[in-house]
RNA sequence: GUGCCCGUAGCUCAGUUGGAUAGAGUGCAGGUUUCCGAAACCUGAGGUCAUGGGUUCGAUUCCCAUCGGGCAUACCA
């Protein structure tokens, strides 16, 4: 991508000029000390580099530097011009055309890193209680779990996704003992839910058991084992759980299950080793773990007096088990109701000798549910409405655009009417409508137009020979006449790669959906002042070229998303 | 009380290791269609970057304090 060759070019002359004591008492310079960025108003250049933070070191004006440094630079491709500190860039006309070339030639391989070092990432998200269905909060995570997935996959790395299932506690007798309720309301019988709020708690009286109450009769004799009960529930919301997640574009690697990690022995036997490591102690009873000793504000109770375990037993087990299975980086999305929960598991990490940098956890804001305007805070149990409810009344591309707009540090406000109506004021129609509308370009080229009034045929635009090799062929010469008026559109394309690699490596996905929208709003204004099919042959096959890279792009970055790049709308 | 996240246009949000005139969508006002999809485009108004200090040649950005909002502070999971 070209940020990096004018960095490179930059800080090749950069060391020319140090060299040539051209750079008053600068002595060296690290690589990576400068960004290239885009300037703020376009009329300076496509690219620009502020040489100010060298003058510190140089003890000379930063004009002055920013001059010496191009004077080293040389004759190259590209235009430069010196503004106050700033170097400002201007791409040739070639350079333009070789970012058409290249998503031509490398088409759904479009912005890929050639050489990164690929690491193998376990990304672990959603993680729910299978005690019920998913509220819109999990949509969340689920989106941007999996677009994150693609996205790390699309730059290179190696991505396993997994769900780790908290079935072991004690939510799944309480689980059982709702079903039991219900089960015995389907038998007729005068029953229902504590009304005091306290011991309501130890209910989920959520009406959907209901139905899990009616297919569980039908195919087993009534019984009040709580053991028989729960287990029935709890595979009947996994299965809801997982059918849901393949509709909303989700898939997992693995689903993998706490009750087996501990009939397996591995949470004994990562206790074993705490306790081998000498981080355990004993206080009132209970088995403690010195996790203050890095970094956490307390101790941790990993074996409580009872001699059961605590979630973070199982948990650091489940740790262990990630780096044992050879992963090179462990990724957790996690609401931010458990960001105390972090410093524990990278202490425990450590203090079994692991890397605890090697673990790097996402914290979500949750999702606040806007209805009528007002805010619905989003209670685990109360006043849910589920994601499926959300999924079916807003559409599946619209629900996951929403979910991954936004960056993971804010609160997302989701309003329900407003993503309902989602027609102008949703901006993945938007981007949709555009993909749609090169499509339709790209169809009128090649059909005959057939006048519905005087039943007159006009011969297509273009064969469909023709049409190919617009696309297959191209070159400077071909490209040219479109270039002028495509310029800022070319230069959004071109930008793809590096959104692509600052994507991947700060874990964002709402910047995928920023450059969607910025693509799309780049060619909805070409399209209003420019047509593709007209008169001048040259011109429109260069445009045919230039259009068929937008839709190249949009895809792209639309799989990422997993949302819809439809033909038509 | 303590820790983490946040506070930018009426609303929802960007703002890349501190740097050019703080940006976009939506909303509001006005304009654009004999021609590839007007679900679009163009123009305009709209800001004490929560407040007050500090560091710096330069702060929306870094530091401190205050105010306001969210989350967490279990031998629950």
């Amino acid at each position: 991508m070209y940020k990096n060759l004018l960095l490179d070019d930059i800080e090749t002359a950069i060391l020319q000029a140090i060299e040539n004591k051209k750079l008053g008492n600068m002595e060296e310079y690290t690589k990576g000390s400068l960004v290239i960025e885009k300037p703020k108003n376009s009329d300076f250049g496509d690219f620009a580099v502020n040489v100010s933070s060298l003058a510190r070191q140089a003890r000379i004006a930063p004009p002055m530097i920013a001059n010496a440094i191009v004077e080293c630079l040389g004759d190259k491709e590209y235009e430069t011009s010196v503004v106050g500190g700033f170097i400002n860039f201007k791409l040739s006309e070639k350079m333009l055309t070789d970012v058409i070339v290249e998503i031509l030639n490398k088409k759904e391989n479009y912005g890929k890193p050639e050489n990164i070092e690929a690491e193998k990432i376990i990304l672990e998200y959603v993680s729910a209680n299978p005690t019920g269905p998913f509220h819109i909060g999990h949509g969340r995570w689920a989106a941007m779990g999996s677009a994150l997935a693609n996205l790390l996959k699309f730059y290179g790395h190696d991505v396993f996704q997994e769900f780790y299932i908290n079935d072991a506690g004690s939510q799944i007798q309480k689980l059982g003992r709702s079903l039991l309720i219900r089960v015995k309301q389907e038998l007729g019988e005068n029953i229902d839910f504590p009304e005091d709020e306290q011991e309501r708690k130890n209910y989920y009286p959520g009406e959907y058991l209901i139905p899990v109450a009616k297919d569980f009769l039908k195919e087993n004799q009534p019984t009040e084992d709580i053991q028989v009960l729960s287990d029935y529930a709890k595979k009947y919301m996994e299965n809801v759980q997982k059918e849901l997640l393949e509709k909303f574009r989700v898939h997992f690697d693995k689903f993998y299950s706490e009750l087996d990690l501990h009939n397996s022995g591995k949470v004994d036997a990562s206790y074993q080793k705490l306790q081998e490591s000498g981080k355990l102690y004993e206080k009132d009873g209970a088995m403690w773990f010195k996790s203050s000793e890095y970094g956490d504000d307390q101790d941790r109770v990993i074996k409580k007096a009872d001699g059961s375990n605590t979630y973070l037993t199982a948990d650091i087990a489940y740790h262990i088990d990630k780096l044992d299975r050879g992963f090179d980086r462990l990724i957790n999305i996690w609401g931010a109701d458990h960001h105390g929960y972090v410093p524990r598991v990278k202490a425990s990490i450590e203090a079994l000798g692991y890397d605890p940098n090697k673990l790097e956890v996402l914290l979500g804001q949750l999702v606040n549910l806007v209805i009528n305007g007002n805010e619905v805070r989003m209670g685990k149990r109360k006043n849910m409405v589920t994601l499926e409810d959300l999924i079916d009344e807003v559409g599946i591309d619209a629900t996951r655009f929403w979910m991954c707009m936004r960056n993971i540090d804010t609160t997302l406000d989701f309003d329900i009417e407003l993503a309902k109506t989602a027609s102008d004021e949703n901006p993945v129609f938007y981007v949709q409508y555009a993909h749609a509308r090169v499509c339709s370009i790209l169809r009128n080229l090649v059909n005959e137009k057939l006048n519905t009034e005087t039943g007159e045929k006009t011969p297509a635009p273009m064969t469909e020979e023709e049409f190919e090799n617009a696309i297959s062929n191209v070159d400077y010469e071909a490209m040219k006449k479109a270039i002028p008026t495509a310029k800022k559109l070319i230069l959004k394309l071109e930008e793809f790669k590096s959104m692509i690699e600052s994507s991947a490596k700060s874990r964002t996905v709402y910047t995928v959906c920023r450059y969607v929208q910025d693509l799309a709003g780049e060619f909805h204004s070409f399209y209003n002042s420019n047509r593709v099919i007209c008169d001048d042959n040259d011109l429109m096959k260069s445009r045919v070229a230039l259009v068929y890279s937008i839709k190249t792009v949009l895809k792209n970055a639309l799989d990422i998303l997993a949302v819809n790049a439809p033909e038509r709308m």
